[in-house]
DNA sequence: GACGTGATCTTACAAATGTAGGAAGTCGGA
DNA sequence: TCCGACTTCCTACATTTGTAAGATCACGTC
């Protein structure tokens, strides 16, 4: 938990979580459109998560593969815990409730959400 | 939104949003106990707050006190986008169910959440 | 086996962030 | 009025982050 996921590097690593693996040019490539950088600059992440180890990085061919050390789920729940304390000082219902308000949700997602409500008022 | 209000600044802000206003060694007290900052540590973040534009300040006696020039609501809704965007590509639903999930809360504000989800229902 | 083409590794640099030290201004008292 | 105790203002410095250039290495081809 040491080290920390700087918004680029989020940016990086989502891709990387989507296709289990990929190279530099591969990252590269799923960005274009949403982040322009430079196949360099993609390069520079994917080295420092791989400093920071929260990504592994192994030989093929005549490039590199990288694939995730950490879960998705790992990294959020450390991610979300941070942003809860730092935005809304650790209470979760004041920012459950701006985010609801706030949200452009599917019908299916609020079912979805209200059954999660639902089990966890029957389970304290 | 220019700006991006570091961690360190929003346990500032987060004190100066709780009080309306506070001096320099008002915010230091107050985060006595959660953060350990030295006093000039605290008052660079009010600087840079206010040179940020977040915060406005005015002399009073031989002290200056800060007051916040936007509103809490407003740094908020920005921090949280991002934060959507950054870690969950800007899908409300999951993030929804992922702190839902994970939250630790009271029944009054599970009701409230849910109240708040069939308001949303009725309204598309 | 030399060469061009990509990809990687090393290095750089500016802006932002965390953390303060030192100089200098200001108010309450001796 | 001069002192001491606080405060603030200016300055500093190490890290982290965004953004890449330059050097180098590996593969397929001639």
């Amino acid at each position: 938990m040491a080290h920390k996921i700087s918004p680029a590097e989020w940016e990086v690593l989502n891709v990387l979580w989507e296709k289990t693996s990929a190279t530099g040019a591969e990252v590269c490539e799923a960005l274009a459109g949403e982040q322009e950088w430079h196949p360099k600059t993609v390069g520079t992440f994917l080295t420092r998560l791989v400093g920071k180890g929260i990504v592994k990085v192994r030989r093929e061919g005549k490039a590199n593969v990288y694939v995730p050390a950490k879960s998705r789920a790992q990294c959020i729940r450390a991610e979300g815990d941070s942003f809860l304390q730092r935005v809304f000082r650790g209470s979760c219902g004041p920012m459950l409730l701006h985010f609801v308000e706030r949200a452009d949700l599917s019908p299916a997602e609020i079912r979805e959400l209200e059954r999660a409500l639902k089990q966890k008022k029957n389970k304290p």
